[in-house]
DNA sequence: GTCTATAGCGCGATAGAC
DNA sequence: GTCTATCGCGCTATAGAC
């Protein structure tokens, strides 16, 4: 792994457990174990190393979906797809990292507009995704929406769902807690 | 208003906005009209007046709550209720601010121990009120969930779509997106 | 109860040697 | 590419006058 990467990887860690206010230049350079005036010479400036980061993690983010989704057998396994990968996040860090464009929507007062831009664009895709999957499932029968309700503001519903749900397990409860929601929401959305 | 809550109310705006991290006492001050160093002889540490302000909007959030539902002819309209605490949130703030425990929810990395509790606590509290209020909902016939979910699962995912949803909407799309979300778990919960 | 003044630290960022 | 050294700023917090 070259500097560069060990960078944006111990940044993306710590902006995830910590938040980008929480996370600063310090932190990485002893993670990475360079000093802090090095980091500079790949990212410039913060704003710099947080867009990059943002873009980044969209494209891992989707390409993982991809992945867990892949072999599903209808759209309601899809969908449990979906759900695995933001298990994955939290599982993987002792339940302390959420979604790192969840901890950035949070922050998005305290952001340049390139970072805002590329978070808005992670929940823009990442809902769009979960939209064709409820296509797949509504269509595949192994899904059922409520009547009138579409499957955009359903995946709308769903994503927010996820953002926040990750945010409570953290808080309390963990990675046992944020699995009962996601088994709570595929009870509510597989067609008997 | 006294100078106290003066304070105390510009800290719960500002961190709406832009999250404890991204408060200071020099915001504050400027906001309130006072020197920054007038503000430690009424909350000697930063921690001291988080951890009284949770508090506070705690009692305050289930005290609005409590309006929103009192005349409320069904649990159908309770909820409805609920959600609108949530709305005004962001009504309120021309979309700029969320709830404030959510906000800290995210930062709970950087959180005192004090400030972190109380934070459980408002979910806790919370989660208990909404799933009183699918008790009574089902119990008259007007909301209906899915079989084999618990009132408490259903409460937790609920709760969770509300904090993600203030996040998402205040990404892009604002209130009316946020009023999108909440229709949409009515047309999933209410009874046909 | 509010003020001025300041301590002491961590921050993002830069200059310049190697 | 990485280093040492440092700048200038904003932060929380404190001392002491009024």
């Amino acid at each position: 792994m070259s500097t560069r990467e060990a960078i944006l990887d111990s940044a993306r860690s710590l902006i995830q457990r910590r938040g980008t206010n929480g996370m600063s230049y310090d932190d990485i350079s002893r993670q990475v174990g360079i000093r802090k005036a090095s980091i500079h010479y790949h990212f410039p400036t913060k704003n710099d190393l947080l867009a990059e980061l943002v873009e980044g993690y969209t494209d891992v983010f989707l390409e993982s979906v991809a992945e867990h989704t892949r072999d599903a057998e209808n759209g309601a396994a899809q969908l449990a797809g979906f759900f695995e990968v933001f298990a994955a996040t939290l599982e993987g860090s002792n339940g302390c990292a959420v979604c790192l464009c969840g901890m950035m929507a949070s922050e998005v007062g305290s952001l340049n507009d390139d970072s805002v831009d590329g978070v808005r664009e992670f929940f823009r895709k990442s809902i769009e995704t979960l939209a064709g999957i409820l296509d797949v499932g509504v269509e595949d029968g192994s899904l059922r929406l409520a009547e009138g309700l579409s499957h955009q503001d359903a995946a709308d519903l769903i994503f927010s769902s996820l953002e926040g749900g990750l945010l409570s397990a953290r808080l309390e409860g963990g990675v046992p807690r944020f699995r009962r929601l996601t088994s709570s929401f595929l009870a509510m959305l597989k067609a008997p």
